[in-house]
DNA sequence: GAATATACGTCAGTGTTGTTGACATTCCAA
DNA sequence: TTGGAATGTCAACAACACTGACGTATATTC
């Protein structure tokens, strides 16, 4: 609330000027610095950083997931995940099953102390967003999500939307 | 456009079910990669990393900026940022003055050769910025701009308000 | 004027996270 | 069955963040 002044400067036409442009890029820089605060927080007690935070959510979100998929999620060289699923799996946080179709594969899955961890890291970030979300309101929310998901590279939005294939929105 | 269908669901009161959330907080990670690959490529073929990046941009958004300052907008260590600032001035895109009223201060300056890379980078940046608000709307460029402002660190909120204090917004 | 504080720079050491290269295992198709 | 492709692991290295300690110049305070 006592939102009442309009970020956009409330002018329909105006609102792709450069001016317009680089405080939305402002925007993004020091929101994500505080999208990432808290977990780094937890993270950083427990001697872990941002891709273990990554690595513990997409497995929590589709477990069973194989290393290569989790791979093209997140964007990263197999040899970069590996580092931190060895030290998630040494720590007993992560399960690594051998592919029944094809042993290849490994199927990743949370444990219950993976799990418990992945709940820490994403209370707290998801109070923050709640509480973005609630000061903005719903229709802010429905805009800010139609622009993060016009931001996305093609490829990355279609993995961001199969993620919430089978949960619906 | 095509986006008849709203990522809220319709439901202004399910805005903040646990499954909005989690979608918000990936589309944030997705949309963070897009936001920084093009300014990325560039970076990568001229030697320099994200860091160069936003010493260059907050740079050009307050000329004469003090090393201080820049080091709390920034967010990081004066060893981190320092290492960033002399390559740039030994590479001729940054040039410091002593201070006048107090010589323990540098003031920061883009030389035109910094000027054009900040341009450079700028530009790809915004490109993509303007795609995505061009496809989304102004009232979906106000949500994001609300929801991203409440999700700043109260600190970091009051610096990014106080980048567009001259400037008219 | 002396002590203290501030602004900036630097050196050394450490940790996370990304990279490339080499390699073992498994699957599949010629 | 053999060779290539896919999957995952191990090792070494680079980029860039951090902390801690220190040096220098300048400003401020007593």
């Amino acid at each position: 609330m006592e939102q009442t002044l309009s970020p956009t400067g409330g002018q329909s036409l105006l609102f792709l000027t450069d001016e317009q442009l680089r405080k939305g890029i402002e925007a993004m820089f020091f929101a994500y610095q505080g999208f990432t605060a808290d977990p780094d927080r937890i993270l950083a007690e427990k001697g872990y950083g941002r891709a273990h935070h990554r690595a513990v959510h997409f497995i929590n979100r589709s477990p069973g997931t194989t290393v290569n998929n989790l791979l093209s999620i997140l964007g990263v060289t197999k040899q970069s995940l590996n580092r931190v699923l060895r030290t998630l799996i040494e720590d007993g946080l992560v399960s690594s099953e051998v592919g029944k179709s094809d042993k290849r594969e490994r199927h990743l899955f949370l444990t219950e102390d993976g799990k418990a961890l992945e709940k820490e890291l994403s209370d707290a970030q998801r109070d923050r967003m709640r509480a973005a979300y609630r000061l903005a309101g719903p229709e802010a929310v429905a805009g800010f999500r139609q622009v993060l998901e016009a931001m996305m590279d093609p490829e990355m939005r279609r993995r961001y939307d199969a993620l919430s294939e089978r949960l619906r929105d």
